[in-house]
DNA sequence: TCTGGGGTCCTTGGGCGT
DNA sequence: TCTGACGCCCAAGGACCC
């Protein structure tokens, strides 16, 4: 706690969904909903006309659908977001060198080490200057929290959306969050919260009652200590610049519940394949694979595995996953597959143990950690690679013959694909604009021979729907083509603001 | 009518060496 | 040699966050 409002919480408001907005004119005043399109997808972001209907994070999309026929329904485009979010992190690194990104639409800056504020006048005048430059950056609108902690920042920016700015003098926090929920402290989520009211406390005032040993006999010694500093407006948490990984993993839910084995198996496979590209981009190696299984029920289990030493090698982590697989009962069938690796050292390094005890050992009485040897060193090129291609882009594929041709793979059912090309309509993997099987994602960027720049509304029965309109255009009109028209082609997404998005009336 | 994906942190309990 | 306390590592699960 400082004496100063000088920590500062941006958060943005409605990220995806309002970056869909200002990249689509037509969609501007719309609801807009981004997430898995899948049937098990799940809501992402909803824009704030899409809330009013009910919509919000972590709803299941079938649901959304329910609650709002008529909205925009897009999948994520992370690269796009992420060269937003870039430029907006870039504006805060202008006012602080300590600036601590939480996600790519949330971080904390310290005014205070970049010099720029120093009393309530200043920090709040830096704060309303910061949301008219990213405005000017990008389009967009962020909420803004000042206060003297990270805590109380950040319960500042929420009170303060969207776009406004919102900030807590000292001396006044603890007054400010006696009344609130006790959901509004970070950390208090269904399960705690609920615990709490059945314990009769509602909101933070009853929480700094309460006092800290009887929250402690609640909820445990860490987050019983935290919670009661948090309920007196007590946070003396640093702004923490850069924040090593811990894991690195990757999961897939399934469209239908896996029940085949070997399916099972080469999907395990192909995870931990998919794990080790991670680990390596992100300059790691790992020593304890982890295999994650949610089965039919939604119960979830992890099993997993300490090597010697810290592995990036593609064959061991394959090969400790499917050991690990072979310990767990799939009777039922299996929603989720995941496969991680923790315990990550700072970089790259061959470690012999590693390898050796994966290909050696293990399987000694009780697979214990003693299975010595370290020769066989091998660099994963034994293990059969070519498995891990075959499956190709793992997209969900939406177009996915409708109709018969659908016995070859009974599992991973495609999406519905009822005929109508509803906005949004259909699944797809990832950013993919589908040049190669012309499959064309809902909400991707294409660019047409003739009509120029412009984004898939949907498409269906051999046609994709297109509206030709681009950041700061005005709406566009909408076209329809055959999928395999040598004239459209997957684009790149314009920028919001500036260059080709012109900031047209 | 169901419940994504990528993370972090904490707790509990067992095994093991000292 | 046995036993208990302690600390550490590992495994598993759970809550929470965006």
């Amino acid at each position: 706690m400082r004496s100063a409002p000088t920590i500062l919480h941006l958060d943005m408001d409605a990220f995806y969904a309002s970056v869909e907005q200002a990249s689509k004119p037509s969609l501007r005043g719309k609801a807009v909903i981004v997430g898995g399109l899948g049937p098990r997808g799940v809501v992402a972001t909803a824009s704030y006309e899409a809330r009013r209907f009910g919509v919000h994070s972590a709803m299941p999309m079938a649901q959304a659908r329910r609650l709002c026929p008529n909205g925009a329904y897009l999948i994520p485009r992370f690269r796009l977001y992420q060269a937003v979010s870039e430029l907006v992190m870039g504006l805060l690194r202008e006012l602080s060198p300590l600036v601590e990104p939480l996600s790519l639409d949330e971080a904390f800056v310290d005014l205070e080490a970049g010099g720029v504020a120093f009393d309530s006048v200043t920090a709040r005048a830096t704060g309303e200057r910061l949301r008219a430059d990213i405005a000017a950056a990008t389009g967009l609108s962020g909420s803004v929290g000042l206060a003297g902690s990270k805590m109380l920042a950040k319960v500042a920016s929420e009170e303060a959306k969207p776009a406004g700015l919102l900030l807590i003098e000292p001396g006044t926090e603890r007054e400010l969050l006696a009344p609130m929920t006790v959901r509004t402290l970070p950390g208090v989520g269904p399960v705690t919260g609920e615990h709490l009211r059945r314990a009769g406390m509602t909101t933070v005032g009853d929480l700094a009652e309460a006092g800290e040993d009887e929250l402690v006999r609640m909820l445990g010694r860490s987050h019983g200590v935290g919670l009661h500093r948090m309920a007196l407006g007590l946070d003396d948490r640093p702004v923490v610049a850069e924040r090593d990984a811990k894991s690195v993993s990757v999961e897939d839910t399934f469209d239908v519940d896996l029940h085949d084995r070997v399916r099972i198996r080469g999907e395990v496979q192909r995870l931990a394949d998919r794990c080790v590209q991670r680990l390596r981009a992100s300059g790691h190696s790992g020593r304890t694979i982890v295999l994650k299984v949610r089965r039919f029920d939604f119960s979830t289990l992890t099993r997993s595995e300490t090597l010697r030493g810290p592995t990036d090698d593609p064959g061991v982590v394959r090969e400790a996953a499917a050991r690990l697989l072979e310990g767990v009962d799939t009777t039922g069938g299996v929603r989720l597959l995941g496969v991680g690796v923790t315990g990550l050292a700072d970089y790259t390094q061959e470690d012999l143990f590693a390898q050796a005890s994966v290909t050696l050992g293990a399987e000694d009485a009780g697979g214990g950690p003693d299975a010595a040897g370290e020769s066989d060193v091998r660099d994963g090129s034994d293990a059969p690679d070519g498995a891990a291609g075959v499956r190709g882009a793992d997209g969900v594929s939406g177009v996915a013959a409708p109709g018969g041709a659908g016995a070859a793979e009974p599992e991973r059912t495609a999406p519905g694909d009822p005929a109508a090309p509803r906005p949004g309509h259909h699944a797809a993997g990832a950013d993919a604009g589908g040049a190669s099987g012309r499959h064309w994602a809902a909400g991707s960027d294409v660019r047409h021979a003739v009509y120029g720049p412009g984004w898939v509304q949907g498409s269906g029965v051999g046609r994709v729907t297109v509206r030709f309109e681009r950041p700061g255009s005005a709406p566009g009109r909408v076209r329809t083509f055959r999928v395999d028209d040598p004239e459209l082609e997957p684009a790149d997404p314009l920028p919001l603001v500036g260059e080709e998005g012109t900031q047209a009336p």
